[in-house]
DNA sequence: CCTAGTATCTGTAGTCACTACAGGATCAAG
DNA sequence: CTTGATCCTGTAGTGACTACAGATACTAGG
C-alpha cells in the first residue's frame, strides 16, 4: 500500500514542485533520500508526496525553509503546539510589517508619479524626488 | 570646490550606505571608480555622494538596481520622463500585487492561528492546515 | 620614533530559495 | 533499433548584499 511507485517527474506533476526543487529539498535535508531503482532513479510513495505538499503549502504561506524544517520536527524533536503558534505569529508579524512598509512605498511612489509630466517638460519630477 | 575629500568611510557615514556596499556598487558599475590616493584609497566628492544618495533612495523605494541603473542613465542614454514614469508605474503595480498577496496570507494565517489551542490539546490546528 | 588601534585594500565565499545548465545514462514507445 | 523523454550528478547563476581573511596604510598618543 505504501509502495514506492512515483517517479520524481510524477511527484513533481502531483505536487506542483519542480524536479530540481525536489532534489534541492533532498540535498538540504527537508525531504529524505528516497529509495532508488536499480538504475538509480528516485522512487516516492504517498507519504513522501504528502510531506512535499506540506512543504509547498508552507512556502506558499511564506514560511522560510528553516521554519518549515522546525514545523516538520526535523530540528531536534516535534514542535509543541505552542511552538508552532509562536512561529506562526512571528511570521504574521513579519507579514504585517511588510504590508505597512509597502503601503507607505506605494503612497510615496504614486504621489510622485502623479506629478510626472510625462514628456511635456524636459525635467522629471520623479528623478527630482530621488535626488532631493 | 569639487575636491575629492571624502574617504569611503566618511562617505558611508554621510549616506548611510555600508562601505562594502559602496565597493559593490562600484564593481557592478553603478558608482564610477573614483580617484585614489597614492596609497590606493578611494576618494569621493560631493557629486559622487549625491549619486550614492540617489541610489540609496531608489533602493528605499524598492527599485531594483537595474531600474536604478536605467534611471541614472547608465544603460545607453538618459531616460525620458515618459520612461521614468513607466518604470515607476510598473514598480507601483508590483508593489500593489505584493500588498494584495500579503494581505491574503495574513488573513489565512491569522485565521488559522486563532484556531490554535496553544498546548491544550495534543494536535495542532496549524499543522493540520498545512497538511490538509 | 615607536606602537597601538583604526581604516582601508583585494578577493573570495556565504546568504536564501531556488533555477539553469552541461554532459551523460536510462527508459518507454513505435 | 532508434528516437525522444526522463532521469542522473555536479556546478554555476540569480539579487543585493554581507562577512571574512590577510595585507597594507594612516593617525594619535607616549
Amino acid at each position: 500500500m505504501d509502495g514506492y511507485e512515483l517517479t520524481i517527474g510524477k511527484l513533481s506533476d502531483q505536487t506542483g514542485v519542480k524536479i530540481e526543487t525536489i532534489r534541492y529539498y533532498e540535498k538540504i535535508g527537508l525531504m529524505p533520500a528516497p529509495p532508488r531503482t536499480e538504475s538509480g532513479r528516485r522512487m516516492y510513495n504517498d507519504a513522501l508526496a504528502d510531506r512535499l505538499r506540506f512543504i509547498r503549502r508552507g512556502r506558499e504561506l511564506g514560511f522560510s525553509l528553516d521554519d518549515i524544517r522546525t514545523l516538520l520536527g526535523l530540528e531536534d524533536r516535534k514542535p509543541t503546539c505552542a511552538e508552532v503558534f509562536d512561529i506562526t505569529s512571528a511570521h504574521v508579524d513579519l507579514i504585517r510589517t511588510k504590508i505597512t512598509d509597502l503601503k507607505k512605498l506605494e503612497k510615496t511612489l504614486s504621489t510622485v508619479a502623479k506629478e510626472c509630466s510625462r514628456n511635456k517638460t524636459p525635467d522629471c519630477a520623479i528623478i527630482k524626488t530621488l535626488f532631493s
